[in-house]
DNA sequence: AGGTAGTGCTTGAACTTTCAAGCATGAACG
DNA sequence: CGTTCATGCTTGAAAGTTCAAGCACTACCT
């Protein structure tokens, strides 16, 4: 009797199993609308143009494997074969990393920025009309309240780090 | 010069882009840690679970192939497949739909509704700790509505259907 | 050195999803 | 009837993702 449970487990109300499914149907709608988009613009799904995108930002247009892949919220081993078709095409090269010769560095070839430059202006515009058109200011600012939460009770821990009263 | 073009597209502000990022994040998270819940807890990817649910409260546990397609919003291919994969598990089986001989129905067995039983509770138990027992009232209300104009927004114009002016 | 553990990345197999046909039935029209 | 077109569902192959090893290198400890 120290510890209670509760037994019968709480259930979702109405109002959250509402919020919910319709959630969840945002989102996937919202993913395939893009998905779809791009793929037909850019013969690219999503996810590989968000790569593209990291790429494209980071300082010399490259970045170590595993930072792209922490970055993208992905796990190494996706990001092995998506650079490997990224690779084929032409749009990212790689590189043996000078310092630690384990590592590889993921580069964005100037074939690759061009498809991004062409592929950026449609995207960004489907995301304004799905998403940003839709909402009013104060919606946007809420929406990524919630978002950030919801991202930062999920990350594995890492961030600040500053809990050693776990280690 | 009849109509009016935004020649540079619009792009996004810097709210604006970190609002969208953030989503991205909070949504690849979000998805996948279900994903892994449910694959851990009972041997079945997020949606396949959705796919379950959805029979178990259809009205004789059974619906039209192109019925449980539209309600989960994914292609009759996917599903097609899904079902296919249910059936060897022996959670759903097959029926020939009696008034419509093209037709199939999809019906959730008893195993099945023993295996959602099952993995309903911690799912929930996930659903509520990753996203429902960080929000407040308020927010989990504003993500509501804001996943409602999403959703609506990005519906294959069927719903109300009141729309003869694109007919 | 040698041993051990951890990191960085890749690989192949199994699985899921998408895409483009395809088959069979139903509905409308001559 | 016979055509034609839409509907309901399936299929196989290609594309993408995950999982479990695996290889090579670094860091640390003795």
């Amino acid at each position: 009797m120290a510890t209670k449970h509760e037994d019968g487990p709480r259930w979702l109300s109405d109002e959250e199993q509402q919020v919910w499914r319709t959630y969840l149907q945002a989102t996937m709608l919202l993913d395939d609308h893009l998905d779809r988009q791009l793929q037909r613009d850019a013969k690219l799904p999503h996810l590989y143009y968000a790569l593209l995108v990291q790429l494209g930002e980071a300082p010399r247009r490259r970045l170590r494997m595993t930072e792209l892949a922490k970055q993208a919220k992905i796990t190494r081993s996706r990001l092995s074969h998506a650079i490997a078709r990224l690779e084929k095409n032409g749009w990212v090269r790689r590189e043996d990393c000078p310092s630690d010769r384990r590592g590889q560095n993921a580069i964005l070839t100037e074939r690759g920025a061009e498809v991004l430059a062409e592929a950026a202006p449609g995207h960004v515009a489907a995301v304004r009309q799905a998403l940003f058109d839709r909402l009013t200011p104060e919606q946007q600012k809420s929406l990524g309240e919630i978002m950030k939460i919801v991202a930062e009770g999920l990350q594995p821990c890492e961030a600040g780090a500053d809990l050693p009263w776990l280690r």
